[in-house]
Order: structure tokens, then sequence, then C-alpha cells
DNA sequence: GGGCAATCTTGTCAGTGTCAAGTTGTGGAA
DNA sequence: TTCCACAACTTGACACTGACAAGATTGCCC
């Protein structure tokens, strides 16, 4: 509390597009996006309630500019990736320390498709991916090195989408997760 | 229009609770389960906005109910495959007749997670699967059978989620999306 | 210093979920 | 058949929400 927080609550916030994104981010990881209210997220930040629209003109909004920093983050640590195993470790252990922005990147419904910086930063996490996968070398990947990129994401999207789901508690046990995708990657692709 | 729909619309609707059902996988088919509302519903049946409420309590009793029929009918058809590739391909091709009912299955925010009907429900869904994994030889899965089983659903859930989310168009062009999944399933177990 | 645009507030409206209380119809017991 | 208890549905209300419009405040740049 040393520099945030004046006494008087000033007219600016300073950086309320922030405050509002991060505590978005607390909401939906713990109630899920449909436990979010702009109204809330101004309660919380100490603004009134029409000040968060500015920022993101709605809700879709809001969700949108999650999405697209999740797309964005998720693109970076992909691209630092080793091999097409350690991309998908990644992208295990980005859904489980970014719940809420996983959980928005992949709900359509929710999002403003035709948005720019979603656009943009969704390609560049896709490219990410593929690079993964062209880093295999053929005799690893099968016939068609399209198909092995779904079978990669699809592995991976689907394990860490159980896992958030808790649908996996029983058999990933104590063990951490990434170590158990390991596993499960090098059932898909025999070399590793 | 031979029976149903009377010309005068009577007190008692007649079956009520399947009509909402019904709608509501519609608008959830089409808008997500964000885009639900119970009025909306109510009107669509031609009802009083609280009607649905005595059928299902509130909206996250509709959205259990819905999960639980839908595990009773993921379950119903894993219970009939031959093997676990076919069982794969019943999930897969379960995602894309049941759109709406796979979407809620798996987002627990909106469940009441101790009801009975969606526990015993969900049970038998996971015993089915767990008879799909039981049936491969033990040479074909791996040292691990409780990991092959999370493989092969991982596998099969990432796919379908994807399918829905249309993240896959690309990748999967013309072609039947189950045939598209016995390709991956082929990768995953040597043998099939 | 003056104006201007970004930021935030206030007020309002229609729509929603949920609850409480009343109304209507149905099926089963007497 | 009559009647009554209960299920199905309606009506009304309240607090909450997203969205919009119009006004107030403030920092910034010329």
């Amino acid at each position: 509390m040393s520099t945030t927080k004046p006494t008087k609550s000033p007219y600016h916030h300073g950086d309320l597009r922030r405050a509002v994104l991060t505590a978005a981010l607390d909401v939906i990881a713990a109630d899920g996006p449909s436990g979010l209210s702009l109204r809330d997220l101004a309660r919380r930040a100490g603004v009134s309630h029409a000040a968060p629209a500015h920022h993101f003109k709605d809700r879709t909004g809001l969700l949108t500019a999650i999405a697209a920093e999740g797309f964005g983050l998720l693109a970076a640590t992909i691209a630092e990736a080793v091999d097409l195993k350690d991309a998908g470790v990644r992208y295990v252990r980005f859904a489980r320390e970014h719940p809420a922005h996983f959980q928005v990147m992949f709900a359509p419904e929710l999002l403003r498709e035709g948005d720019l910086e979603l656009t943009t930063a969704r390609a560049l996490a896709s490219e990410a991916l593929g690079g993964a996968v062209s880093a295999v070398p053929p005799e690893g990947r099968g016939p068609d090195a399209r198909l092995a990129g779904v079978a990669a994401w699809s592995l991976a999207h689907g394990f860490a989408t159980l896992l958030l789901g808790h649908n996996l508690d029983g058999a990933v046990g104590e063990r951490e997760p990434e170590e158990v995708f390991r596993v499960l990657a090098g059932m898909l692709f025999r070399s590793g």
C-alpha cells in the first residue's frame, strides 16, 4: 500500500483497464465466465458501474480482450518449446497457470469473432503450434503432418480441458499433471 | 400438428418439462449456455415466465438435467462400442450429434454437482469408458492401463471440443470428422 | 493559460432469475 | 359420483444486470 490507493479515490483510476482485466480473471477462474458481471468488476475496482464499458465497450469486448491476451501468452510460451512434446507440456502448463484465459479462449460464443487483436493473436499461436509440429522429423509423425498436428493439439487440449474440469483428479493423483502428459505424448509419437 | 397444440392454450401444458428441455438444447446449440434465458424458454413453450422453474427449480437445475441426460446418452452409445477405437469414434459422434449436451456436461460451474441423477449418469458413462479401455489387450495399451484410458479420453475429448469450436475446420476439410479421428486413434494405439 | 479529448459519473431502461402467493386442473380415495 | 389433496401453472414483485445517453472532471498538448 505504498503508492497505490490514495485516501480519496481520484476521478481517474490510473490503470482501470488492467484492474478490470485482473479482477475478471479472478472471477472467471473461480466461477467461470457466466459468473462475470461488469458491475461487480466496477465495484471491485472502486469505480462507477459504467466505467468498465469505456475500456471494453461491453461484456463481449472484455472477454475478447481476455482471449486475445491469452492467445498472446500461449503463443509466447509455445514459441520457446524445444520440441513437440515440450510444446504440449507448455500447453498444459499454460492451461493450469491461466485457467481463466484458457476457458475464454475456447468459448467462441462469448467472443467478438471479427476483432483484430483476437485474430492476430490467435494466428500467432497457431503459427507457433505449427512450428512445433514441423520440427518433428517426418518418420516420427506418420503419413500426414497436418493430422499429426491435429493429434497433438487434440491430446493436449483434451488433457488440459479435462484437467481443469477436475475430470482427471483420480487418474492423475499426486503426480504433476505435466509429467503425466509427458507419458501420454510418448504414447502418441513413438520416438518423442 | 395432429395431437399437439390445442387451439386455446390449456392451463396444463402436457409435457412442459420436455418442451423446455428441447427448446433449451436448441438455444444452447446456437448460442451456448450463456444465451439461455428461462423466460425466453417459457415464451417459446407458450407458458408464463415462472412455469419452467416448477420443473427444474432454477437455471442450474435445468442445466444439470441436461447434463445428466447427456451422460446417460453417452453411456448408452459407449457401452455398445466394439473396441476402444470405436468408443472414441462414438464419443466424437455424440459430441457432433448432441453439441448442447456435450457443452453443458463439461461446464461444471453451471451444474449442481451434488445432484443424484447427474452423479449416477456420470458414473455410468465413466464405467462404460472404463470397459472400453479394459477391452484393449495389455500389450497394446502400454505399461499403465489407467493412463491409456486418460490418453484415449483426452484425445477424443480434445478432438471433439476443438471440432465444436470450429478450430479444426481447415485440417478436417471435407472429410467426415469420425474418419479423421479414426486415423488419430490409430496413431495413439499402434495395433488399433 | 485555454481548450480538448479521454476518463469517469449519474441516471435510466428493458430484460433476467428467483421467490411468494394465488389459481386452475387432475387423479385418486371415499 | 363427489370431493379433496396435490401437481401444474399464473401473477406480481424485487433485486440485479448490460447497455445507452448525457453530464462532470481531469490530464495533456499547443
